[in-house]
DNA sequence: GAAAAACTGGGTGTTTTAACGGTATTTTTT
DNA sequence: AAAAAATACCGTTAAAACACCCAGTTTTTC
């Protein structure tokens, strides 16, 4: 019998797959949990489940961050993602942090069986259209995904605060005196940007931020 | 027999629930669809449901837009959100469009069950948890959106157009050309939105566009 | 302890944006 | 058919944004 935990906040959502999956032959449901915090609290080393499902948009700890610390910590242990989230950015990320499998909710009931069976048996399961998907644009809009990731990790702590001034009516004028700042530093730190962003105006900027959920809307 | 029909573009979720409301007593699910125009396309107004459970986020006709058409048409015909949204703007929307009652995903499966039987019986359920939250911030951010909603509707494909070619790299000048237009009358379509949004820099057009979904990002 | 990097501030232009003043033509309303 | 509204357009000016140049101070790195 494959025991698996269900690591899922939209309670309705965990509940129904989770009595899908218990309709499964050979499957069972043995844990459920509101988000990765709660679940790697109860995961207990010597009694480790089979098989993880979880969410990618949770609070406290995402399926992102719960996907990295269960690749350091526990690197064998299986896990597939189950999310509404198709954009290349998440299956990428998801994929390089050890996700077995990535199935969205959109998909069919039978999809999700066969995602649960090969995973136990192959290891890993891609939704076909999903795997064209990134294909399709491994070239694309994807790298520049990619690269935005790495770049905002070179951004410093007053960086990022100008981001935020910058995503309102305010001028670059105002945002000095809010920030303690000559207008003339508030030009360098423009200019900086521009440089690493590669954009040319303070509206690539602000896009830039809004992509990256520097600033929520 | 309460017969129920379920509008909702995740087929994983619908069937989920499809189960779930079968399960439940003296309620059957008769049809499924992915999405209000197939909803309404199969709609016969000899034999109508007794009760539709929709989703907001769908394609082609989204739950705001089935719900108004609903209203118009069939105005005694119950039916219920079942969404993952829980900001006020989309919860007032769907009450103001004639919603019985909004359930979100992530609530528990008793709930569900619980909203059901409240809409068949007395006529209206909400989420205690929802109406506290709608009413605390309905003088609030609540308001502002509200207005963004109706300001939007004075748009034209115009002006609605020319946001989103503001929320790139492009000066004013290189729009005019995208747009087959004079530069000046860029600035004439510029002043009008300044206007109507009550802003006062390109910052918070390309803002405006964000937050009311003109673009996507 | 020296070199490199980062943070802050300055000068001086050009280009773009914003705010003001308008007009001519077409479409819609009455 | 006249009035009103919407659309496209034009000019001027001041302010803001952008693009370069630069240097002194602190912090990091080696």
């Amino acid at each position: 019998m494959v025991e698996v935990v269900m690591v899922d906040d939209h309670v309705m959502m965990r509940q129904c797959l989770a009595s899908v999956v218990n309709s499964f032959e050979g499957f069972k449901v043995i844990h459920e949990a509101n988000n990765g915090k709660e679940f790697i609290e109860w995961l207990n080393p010597d009694k480790l489940p089979d098989l993880v499902l979880m969410d990618i948009n949770m609070p406290y700890m995402n399926g992102h961050e719960t996907a990295v610390w269960l690749s350091t910590h526990y690197p064998k242990l299986k896990f597939i993602t189950i999310t509404m989230q198709n954009d290349e950015r998440s299956i990428i990320r998801m994929l390089r942090s050890g996700t077995r499998g990535y199935v969205l909710k959109d998909s069919e009931i039978l999809d999700f069986k066969q995602a649960l069976e090969a995973v136990m048996n192959k290891g890993i399961y891609i939704n076909t259209v999903l795997y064209k998907h990134i294909i399709e644009n491994l070239h694309g809009h994807q790298a520049n995904l990619e690269t935005e990731q790495s770049v905002l990790s070179n951004l410093n702590e007053r960086e990022i605060e100008f981001l935020r001034w910058l995503c309102s009516d305010k001028s670059y004028k105002e945002i000095a005196v809010e920030m303690f700042l000559s207008p003339r530093t508030i030009d360098g730190y423009r200019d900086a940007l521009f440089e690493k962003l590669k954009v040319t105006s303070r509206i690539g900027l602000v896009l830039f931020a809004i992509r990256n959920e520097i600033v929520k809307i």
